[in-house]
RNA sequence: GGAGUCGGCCAGGCAGUCGCAGUGUGCAAGCACUGAGGAAAGUCCGGGCUCCACAGGGCAAGGUGCCAGGUAACGCCUGGGGGGCGCGAGCCCACGGAAAGUGCCACAGAAAACGAACCGCCUAAGCGCUUCGGCGCCGGUAAGGGUGAAAAGGUGCGGUAAGAGCGCACCGCGCGGGUGGCAACACACCGCGGCACGGUAAACCCCACCUGGAGCAAGACCAAAUAGGAGAGCGUUCGCGUUGCCCGCGCGGCUCUCGGGUAGGUCGCAUGAGGUGUGCGGUGACGCACAUCCCAGAUGAAUGGCUGUCCGCGACAGAACCCGGCUUAUCGGCCGGCUCCAUUU
Protein backbone atom coordinates (compact mmCIF):
# COMPACT_ATOMS: atom_id res chain seq x y z
CA UNK A 1 0.00 0.00 0.00
CA UNK A 2 1.62 3.51 -0.81
CA UNK A 3 2.47 5.95 2.14
CA UNK A 4 1.06 9.30 2.08
CA UNK A 5 3.82 11.22 4.25
CA UNK A 6 5.84 13.83 3.89
CA UNK A 7 9.37 14.04 5.21
CA UNK A 8 12.16 16.50 4.58
CA UNK A 9 12.88 14.03 1.77
CA UNK A 10 9.94 15.90 -0.12
CA UNK A 11 10.80 19.21 0.77
CA UNK A 12 12.84 22.02 -0.66
CA UNK A 13 15.15 22.56 2.23
CA UNK A 14 17.98 25.83 1.44
CA UNK A 15 18.28 28.62 -0.77
CA UNK A 16 20.24 26.60 -3.25
CA UNK A 17 17.43 24.30 -3.78
CA UNK A 18 15.01 27.62 -4.49
CA UNK A 19 17.54 29.27 -6.44
CA UNK A 20 18.14 26.47 -9.18
CA UNK A 21 14.30 25.99 -9.60
CA UNK A 22 13.73 29.79 -10.05
CA UNK A 23 16.71 29.95 -12.79
CA UNK A 24 15.75 26.27 -14.61
CA UNK A 25 11.90 26.55 -13.80
CA UNK A 26 10.45 24.26 -17.02
CA UNK A 27 7.08 25.05 -16.89
CA UNK A 28 4.85 26.98 -14.69
CA UNK A 29 1.00 27.32 -14.37
CA UNK A 30 -0.59 30.34 -12.72
CA UNK A 31 -4.05 31.71 -11.42
CA UNK A 32 -5.16 34.23 -9.38
CA UNK A 33 -4.09 31.93 -5.86
CA UNK A 34 -0.92 30.49 -6.75
CA UNK A 35 1.79 30.38 -9.07
CA UNK A 36 3.51 27.17 -9.53
CA UNK A 37 6.50 26.56 -10.73
CA UNK A 38 8.33 23.06 -11.69
CA UNK A 39 11.88 21.77 -12.76
CA UNK A 40 12.22 18.48 -13.31
CA UNK A 41 14.72 16.34 -12.00
CA UNK A 42 17.15 13.02 -11.77
CA UNK A 43 15.37 12.08 -8.53
CA UNK A 44 12.27 9.71 -8.61
CA UNK A 45 10.17 11.71 -5.99
CA UNK A 46 8.75 15.37 -6.20
CA UNK A 47 9.64 18.09 -4.04
CA UNK A 48 8.02 21.00 -2.64
CA UNK A 49 8.77 24.79 -1.64
CA UNK A 50 6.26 27.46 -0.27
CA UNK A 51 6.47 31.19 -0.45
CA UNK A 52 4.07 33.24 1.06
CA UNK A 53 4.52 36.11 1.29
CA UNK A 54 2.86 38.70 4.30
CA UNK A 55 1.44 41.45 1.55
CA UNK A 56 -0.19 38.12 -0.52
CA UNK A 57 -1.47 36.39 2.79
CA UNK A 58 -1.89 39.29 5.33
CA UNK A 59 -1.16 37.88 8.73
CA UNK A 60 1.29 35.14 10.55
CA UNK A 61 -1.83 32.75 11.26
CA UNK A 62 -3.53 33.63 7.39
CA UNK A 63 0.21 32.47 5.99
CA UNK A 64 0.63 29.31 8.06
CA UNK A 65 -2.91 28.44 7.18
CA UNK A 66 -1.89 28.71 3.30
CA UNK A 67 1.07 26.45 3.70
CA UNK A 68 -0.82 23.96 5.28
CA UNK A 69 -3.22 23.76 3.35
CA UNK A 70 -0.44 23.50 0.24
CA UNK A 71 1.60 20.79 1.81
CA UNK A 72 -1.70 18.32 2.51
CA UNK A 73 -2.47 18.81 -0.84
CA UNK A 74 0.84 18.15 -2.31
CA UNK A 75 1.39 15.23 0.29
CA UNK A 76 -2.30 13.23 -0.96
CA UNK A 77 -1.34 14.35 -4.45
CA UNK A 78 2.69 13.02 -4.51
CA UNK A 79 1.93 9.96 -5.77
CA UNK A 80 0.52 11.20 -8.90
CA UNK A 81 2.97 13.79 -9.73
CA UNK A 82 6.12 13.44 -11.80
CA UNK A 83 9.19 13.70 -10.13
CA UNK A 84 10.41 17.16 -10.05
CA UNK A 85 10.85 20.53 -7.65
CA UNK A 86 7.74 22.25 -7.43
CA UNK A 87 7.14 25.66 -5.80
CA UNK A 88 4.31 27.56 -5.09
CA UNK A 89 4.03 31.30 -4.75
CA UNK A 90 1.22 32.46 -3.05
CA UNK A 91 -0.59 35.62 -4.62
CA UNK A 92 -3.08 38.22 -3.58
CA UNK A 93 -6.07 36.00 -4.63
CA UNK A 94 -6.00 33.84 -1.74
CA UNK A 95 -6.95 35.91 1.48
CA UNK A 96 -9.95 34.52 2.91
CA UNK A 97 -10.46 31.99 0.13
CA UNK A 98 -11.82 28.73 1.71
CA UNK A 99 -10.12 25.37 1.81
CA UNK A 100 -12.57 24.21 -0.92
CA UNK A 101 -11.32 26.80 -3.13
CA UNK A 102 -7.59 26.37 -2.59
CA UNK A 103 -7.40 22.80 -2.98
CA UNK A 104 -9.58 23.06 -6.59
CA UNK A 105 -7.09 25.57 -7.79
CA UNK A 106 -4.10 23.72 -6.50
CA UNK A 107 -5.64 20.23 -8.50
CA UNK A 108 -5.73 22.19 -11.70
CA UNK A 109 -2.29 23.44 -11.53
CA UNK A 110 -0.73 19.70 -10.64
CA UNK A 111 -2.52 18.06 -13.22
CA UNK A 112 -1.44 20.99 -15.84
CA UNK A 113 2.19 20.55 -15.05
CA UNK A 114 1.83 16.93 -14.99
CA UNK A 115 0.85 17.06 -18.86
CA UNK A 116 3.68 20.21 -19.44
CA UNK A 117 6.20 17.31 -17.94
CA UNK A 118 4.75 14.67 -19.93
CA UNK A 119 5.79 16.22 -23.21
C1' G B 1 -34.32 42.21 41.46
C1' G B 2 -32.05 46.69 38.84
C1' A B 3 -27.79 49.95 38.16
C1' G B 4 -22.65 50.30 39.02
C1' U B 5 -17.59 49.25 40.54
C1' C B 6 -13.19 46.24 41.46
C1' G B 7 -10.56 41.57 41.04
C1' G B 8 -9.81 36.61 39.04
C1' C B 9 -10.63 32.72 35.32
C1' C B 10 -12.03 30.29 30.41
C1' A B 11 -10.88 31.09 25.06
C1' G B 12 -15.39 25.63 21.41
C1' G B 13 -15.90 20.17 23.35
C1' C B 14 -15.85 14.90 21.96
C1' A B 15 -14.85 10.74 18.47
C1' G B 16 -12.65 8.61 13.98
C1' U B 17 -8.99 8.85 10.20
C1' C B 18 -4.55 10.68 7.27
C1' G B 19 -0.19 13.64 8.47
C1' C B 20 3.98 16.97 11.03
C1' A B 21 7.93 18.11 15.19
C1' G B 22 10.47 16.57 19.64
C1' U B 23 11.60 12.93 23.40
C1' G B 24 11.74 7.79 25.01
C1' U B 25 12.05 2.72 23.41
C1' G B 26 13.37 -0.88 19.54
C1' C B 27 18.35 -3.95 14.94
C1' A B 28 14.26 -2.18 12.14
C1' A B 29 9.10 -1.53 10.67
C1' G B 30 6.81 0.60 14.44
C1' C B 31 4.86 1.93 19.29
C1' A B 32 4.16 5.37 23.53
C1' C B 33 4.08 10.31 25.44
C1' U B 34 4.17 15.57 24.66
C1' G B 35 3.28 19.75 21.36
C1' A B 36 1.39 27.95 20.86
C1' G B 37 -0.87 32.73 23.64
C1' G B 38 -3.37 35.84 27.14
C1' A B 39 -1.71 38.72 24.53
C1' A B 40 2.98 34.29 21.49
C1' A B 41 1.95 40.99 18.94
C1' G B 42 4.14 46.29 19.28
C1' U B 43 9.62 46.18 20.48
C1' C B 44 8.22 50.89 24.68
C1' C B 45 11.16 49.94 29.44
C1' G B 46 14.02 46.54 32.91
C1' G B 47 17.20 42.23 33.66
C1' G B 48 19.78 37.36 32.64
C1' C B 49 23.19 35.38 28.91
C1' U B 50 27.22 36.41 25.08
C1' C B 51 31.18 39.06 22.72
C1' C B 52 33.74 43.76 22.47
C1' A B 53 35.52 47.96 25.34
C1' C B 54 37.00 46.60 30.43
C1' A B 55 43.56 52.25 32.96
C1' G B 56 40.95 56.36 34.01
C1' G B 57 39.31 61.49 33.75
C1' G B 58 36.55 65.73 31.84
C1' C B 59 32.65 67.68 28.89
C1' A B 60 28.36 66.38 26.42
C1' A B 61 23.90 63.32 25.69
C1' G B 62 19.71 60.51 27.39
C1' G B 63 16.35 58.84 31.18
C1' U B 64 13.68 59.08 35.91
C1' G B 65 11.07 62.84 39.21
C1' C B 66 5.63 63.34 46.15
C1' C B 67 7.23 59.50 50.25
C1' A B 68 8.17 54.50 52.02
C1' G B 69 8.47 49.53 50.70
C1' G B 70 8.70 45.06 47.14
C1' U B 71 12.02 43.11 43.39
C1' A B 72 17.55 40.42 39.88
C1' A B 73 15.98 45.14 37.96
C1' C B 74 12.52 48.74 36.09
C1' G B 75 9.66 54.02 33.53
C1' C B 76 6.58 48.03 36.96
C1' C B 77 3.85 46.64 41.50
C1' U B 78 2.08 47.53 46.73
C1' G B 79 0.98 50.78 50.77
C1' G B 80 0.80 55.87 52.24
C1' G B 81 0.52 61.50 51.42
C1' G B 82 -1.40 65.66 48.37
C1' G B 83 -4.87 67.47 44.43
C1' G B 84 -9.36 66.51 41.30
C1' C B 85 -14.17 63.67 40.00
C1' G B 86 -18.30 60.64 41.94
C1' C B 87 -24.26 60.12 46.70
C1' G B 88 -21.03 55.78 47.19
C1' A B 89 -17.96 51.33 46.14
C1' G B 90 -14.23 53.50 43.54
C1' C B 91 -11.55 56.15 39.61
C1' C B 92 -7.92 59.82 37.56
C1' C B 93 -3.04 62.85 38.12
C1' A B 94 5.14 63.56 34.51
C1' C B 95 2.74 65.27 41.60
C1' G B 96 10.78 68.09 42.66
C1' G B 97 12.21 73.59 42.14
C1' A B 98 8.91 79.66 39.45
C1' A B 99 11.78 85.18 46.21
C1' A B 100 19.42 81.50 40.59
C1' G B 101 18.59 83.48 35.93
C1' U B 102 16.44 83.87 30.79
C1' G B 103 12.11 83.42 27.76
C1' C B 104 6.81 83.10 26.59
C1' C B 105 1.55 84.40 27.99
C1' A B 106 -2.33 84.29 21.24
C1' C B 107 -7.53 86.51 20.82
C1' A B 108 -10.32 89.75 23.73
C1' G B 109 -9.35 93.61 27.06
C1' A B 110 -7.82 100.08 29.69
C1' A B 111 -4.22 96.84 31.62
C1' A B 112 -1.13 90.04 31.10
C1' A B 113 3.48 91.45 35.73
C1' C B 114 8.53 96.35 39.20
C1' G B 115 2.30 95.98 38.97
C1' A B 116 -3.28 98.65 35.34
C1' A B 117 -7.82 102.69 35.06
C1' C B 118 -12.05 102.18 29.47
C1' C B 119 -17.03 102.81 31.49
C1' G B 120 -18.09 104.04 36.28
C1' C B 121 -17.97 106.07 41.57
C1' C B 122 -16.33 110.65 44.38
C1' U B 123 -15.47 116.18 44.47
C1' A B 124 -13.52 116.33 51.29
C1' A B 125 -8.78 119.52 50.67
C1' G B 126 -6.53 123.30 46.68
C1' C B 127 -7.55 126.74 42.31
C1' G B 128 -10.88 129.22 38.76
C1' C B 129 -15.93 130.56 37.19
C1' U B 130 -20.90 131.12 38.96
C1' U B 131 -27.48 132.84 37.50
C1' C B 132 -25.14 130.28 44.34
C1' G B 133 -28.36 125.10 41.99
C1' G B 134 -23.65 123.90 40.44
C1' C B 135 -19.67 123.55 36.46
C1' G B 136 -14.49 123.07 35.11
C1' C B 137 -9.35 122.18 36.48
C1' C B 138 -6.05 119.70 39.72
C1' G B 139 -7.16 115.16 41.67
C1' G B 140 -8.90 110.60 44.63
C1' U B 141 -10.59 105.43 44.01
C1' A B 142 -10.50 100.13 42.69
C1' A B 143 -16.55 98.80 45.58
C1' G B 144 -19.65 97.94 40.67
C1' G B 145 -19.77 96.92 34.95
C1' G B 146 -17.29 94.84 30.85
C1' U B 147 -12.83 91.28 28.58
C1' G B 148 -10.34 86.84 29.49
C1' A B 149 -8.16 80.33 30.96
C1' A B 150 -6.17 83.84 34.47
C1' A B 151 -7.22 90.76 36.65
C1' A B 152 -3.16 91.63 42.33
C1' G B 153 -6.96 87.38 48.93
C1' G B 154 -12.69 86.08 50.50
C1' U B 155 -17.13 87.27 53.72
C1' G B 156 -19.11 90.60 57.25
C1' C B 157 -18.85 94.97 60.26
C1' G B 158 -16.60 99.55 61.02
C1' G B 159 -14.76 103.50 58.26
C1' U B 160 -14.97 107.31 54.13
C1' A B 161 -16.26 112.59 49.85
C1' A B 162 -16.20 107.90 47.38
C1' G B 163 -13.34 103.91 48.47
C1' A B 164 -9.47 100.64 49.85
C1' G B 165 -6.26 95.28 54.85
C1' C B 166 -7.33 101.63 55.97
C1' G B 167 -8.95 99.11 60.91
C1' C B 168 -11.29 94.74 63.30
C1' A B 169 -13.47 89.44 63.46
C1' C B 170 -13.54 84.74 61.03
C1' C B 171 -11.54 82.00 56.87
C1' G B 172 -7.30 81.81 53.59
C1' C B 173 -1.87 82.86 52.75
C1' G B 174 3.52 83.39 54.02
C1' C B 175 7.54 82.86 57.68
C1' G B 176 9.43 80.80 62.39
C1' G B 177 8.52 77.18 66.16
C1' G B 178 5.97 72.96 68.54
C1' U B 179 3.47 68.16 68.25
C1' G B 180 2.46 63.43 65.46
C1' G B 181 4.72 60.45 61.51
C1' C B 182 10.79 56.49 59.12
C1' A B 183 9.13 60.03 55.39
C1' A B 184 5.91 62.60 51.88
C1' C B 185 2.89 65.39 54.93
C1' A B 186 -0.78 66.78 58.67
C1' C B 187 -2.57 69.83 62.87
C1' A B 188 -10.02 73.16 65.25
C1' C B 189 -1.46 74.07 68.64
C1' C B 190 1.74 78.82 69.52
C1' G B 191 4.04 83.31 67.77
C1' C B 192 5.06 86.94 63.95
C1' G B 193 3.58 89.47 59.21
C1' G B 194 -1.84 93.06 56.73
C1' C B 195 -0.41 90.08 52.65
C1' A B 196 5.14 91.23 50.69
C1' C B 197 5.54 86.26 45.81
C1' G B 198 0.02 85.56 38.55
C1' G B 199 0.78 81.29 35.23
C1' U B 200 4.11 78.27 32.33
C1' A B 201 9.74 73.85 33.93
C1' A B 202 5.91 67.24 28.37
C1' A B 203 10.14 76.25 27.41
C1' C B 204 15.49 76.72 28.29
C1' C B 205 17.18 75.84 32.98
C1' C B 206 18.45 74.36 38.38
C1' C B 207 18.55 70.19 41.87
C1' A B 208 18.68 64.82 43.14
C1' C B 209 19.34 59.89 41.34
C1' C B 210 20.46 56.43 37.20
C1' U B 211 22.88 54.98 32.39
C1' G B 212 29.71 51.66 28.54
C1' G B 213 28.55 49.47 23.35
C1' A B 214 26.27 45.92 20.55
C1' G B 215 23.01 41.86 20.17
C1' C B 216 21.46 34.50 19.61
C1' A B 217 22.42 36.44 12.19
C1' A B 218 25.29 37.34 20.12
C1' G B 219 28.92 33.79 20.52
C1' A B 220 31.66 28.70 20.84
C1' C B 221 33.20 24.26 18.30
C1' C B 222 33.77 20.68 13.90
C1' A B 223 34.95 21.38 9.15
C1' A B 224 35.00 21.16 1.41
C1' A B 225 36.84 24.73 -2.26
C1' U B 226 39.72 29.36 -2.43
C1' A B 227 43.79 31.65 0.03
C1' G B 228 42.95 33.93 4.84
C1' G B 229 44.81 33.89 9.99
C1' A B 230 47.87 33.18 15.06
C1' G B 231 52.31 34.43 18.15
C1' A B 232 56.93 37.37 19.17
C1' G B 233 59.98 41.83 18.28
C1' C B 234 60.34 47.04 16.21
C1' G B 235 57.50 51.58 15.43
C1' U B 236 53.30 55.75 16.78
C1' U B 237 53.49 60.21 10.50
C1' C B 238 48.78 58.66 8.54
C1' G B 239 44.14 55.73 8.52
C1' C B 240 40.62 52.77 11.25
C1' G B 241 38.44 51.26 15.88
C1' U B 242 37.44 52.47 20.90
C1' U B 243 30.91 55.99 23.43
C1' G B 244 29.18 61.73 20.66
C1' C B 245 33.77 64.85 21.57
C1' C B 246 38.82 65.88 23.92
C1' C B 247 42.84 63.27 26.05
C1' G B 248 44.40 58.32 26.55
C1' C B 249 44.38 53.22 24.64
C1' G B 250 44.15 49.25 20.78
C1' C B 251 44.66 47.61 15.56
C1' G B 252 46.39 48.18 10.59
C1' G B 253 52.50 48.96 9.12
C1' C B 254 57.75 46.26 8.85
C1' U B 255 60.71 41.65 10.23
C1' C B 256 60.73 36.59 12.00
C1' U B 257 58.15 32.06 13.37
C1' C B 258 53.83 28.84 13.08
C1' G B 259 50.63 26.13 10.12
C1' G B 260 45.46 27.37 8.23
C1' G B 261 39.00 27.84 8.15
C1' U B 262 34.12 30.52 4.05
C1' A B 263 29.47 26.76 2.13
C1' G B 264 27.45 23.15 5.46
C1' G B 265 26.90 20.91 10.36
C1' U B 266 26.88 20.68 15.97
C1' C B 267 26.27 23.47 20.36
C1' G B 268 24.13 27.90 22.38
C1' C B 269 18.43 25.83 22.94
C1' A B 270 15.00 25.37 27.39
C1' U B 271 15.35 22.90 34.89
C1' G B 272 13.72 28.27 34.85
C1' A B 273 14.41 35.16 39.20
C1' G B 274 9.78 27.87 36.77
C1' G B 275 4.57 25.95 37.86
C1' U B 276 1.14 23.83 41.61
C1' G B 277 -0.31 22.77 46.75
C1' U B 278 0.13 23.50 52.09
C1' G B 279 1.99 26.18 56.27
C1' C B 280 4.22 30.60 58.37
C1' G B 281 5.47 36.15 58.35
C1' G B 282 3.51 40.83 56.27
C1' U B 283 -2.24 45.81 55.75
C1' G B 284 -0.22 44.58 50.87
C1' A B 285 3.21 44.00 46.66
C1' C B 286 6.01 39.97 48.32
C1' G B 287 9.21 36.74 51.21
C1' C B 288 10.53 32.03 53.72
C1' A B 289 9.95 26.66 54.53
C1' C B 290 8.28 21.87 52.99
C1' A B 291 6.09 18.69 49.36
C1' U B 292 5.26 17.76 44.35
C1' C B 293 5.51 18.29 38.81
C1' C B 294 8.77 18.59 34.04
C1' C B 295 5.15 21.83 30.87
C1' A B 296 6.78 23.47 22.63
C1' G B 297 11.84 23.70 21.06
C1' A B 298 11.31 24.30 14.95
C1' U B 299 15.59 26.35 11.52
C1' G B 300 12.52 27.12 3.84
C1' A B 301 10.90 26.77 9.91
C1' A B 302 6.17 21.25 13.51
C1' U B 303 1.35 21.84 16.55
C1' G B 304 -2.57 20.64 10.77
C1' G B 305 -6.31 18.46 6.84
C1' C B 306 -10.85 15.73 6.22
C1' U B 307 -15.36 13.39 8.28
C1' G B 308 -19.12 12.84 12.04
C1' U B 309 -21.52 14.83 16.31
C1' C B 310 -23.08 18.39 20.32
C1' C B 311 -23.70 23.57 22.03
C1' G B 312 -24.85 29.32 23.62
C1' C B 313 -21.93 28.38 16.17
C1' G B 314 -16.41 30.13 18.44
C1' A B 315 -13.05 37.09 18.84
C1' C B 316 -8.07 38.93 18.55
C1' A B 317 -4.53 36.20 16.83
C1' G B 318 0.98 31.74 15.75
C1' A B 319 6.57 30.59 20.01
C1' A B 320 12.07 31.64 17.24
C1' C B 321 17.74 32.92 23.23
C1' C B 322 15.04 33.33 27.94
C1' C B 323 12.51 35.94 31.89
C1' G B 324 9.77 40.57 34.63
C1' G B 325 6.56 44.61 33.15
C1' C B 326 3.96 48.22 30.10
C1' U B 327 0.98 49.20 25.81
C1' U B 328 -2.23 47.79 21.93
C1' A B 329 -6.08 44.00 19.60
C1' U B 330 -10.16 40.92 21.29
C1' C B 331 -16.71 37.26 20.07
C1' G B 332 -18.77 35.54 24.16
C1' G B 333 -19.13 33.51 28.97
C1' C B 334 -18.24 32.11 34.28
C1' C B 335 -16.96 33.17 39.56
C1' G B 336 -16.24 36.34 43.76
C1' G B 337 -15.87 41.10 46.83
C1' C B 338 -18.00 45.84 47.50
C1' U B 339 -21.49 50.24 46.59
C1' C B 340 -26.21 52.69 45.48
C1' C B 341 -31.50 52.19 44.51
C1' A B 342 -35.98 49.43 44.84
C1' U B 343 -38.68 45.45 47.06
C1' U B 344 -40.47 40.91 50.02
C1' U B 345 -41.10 38.25 54.77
Amino acid sequence: MRRFTFPDRLRLLNRGDYDRVFRNCSSRSSDALFTVLACTTSNDYPRLGLVVSRKAAGNAVNRHGIKRRVRESFRLGQHTLPPADFIVIARPGVRNRGSAEINRSLAAHWGRITKQCAR
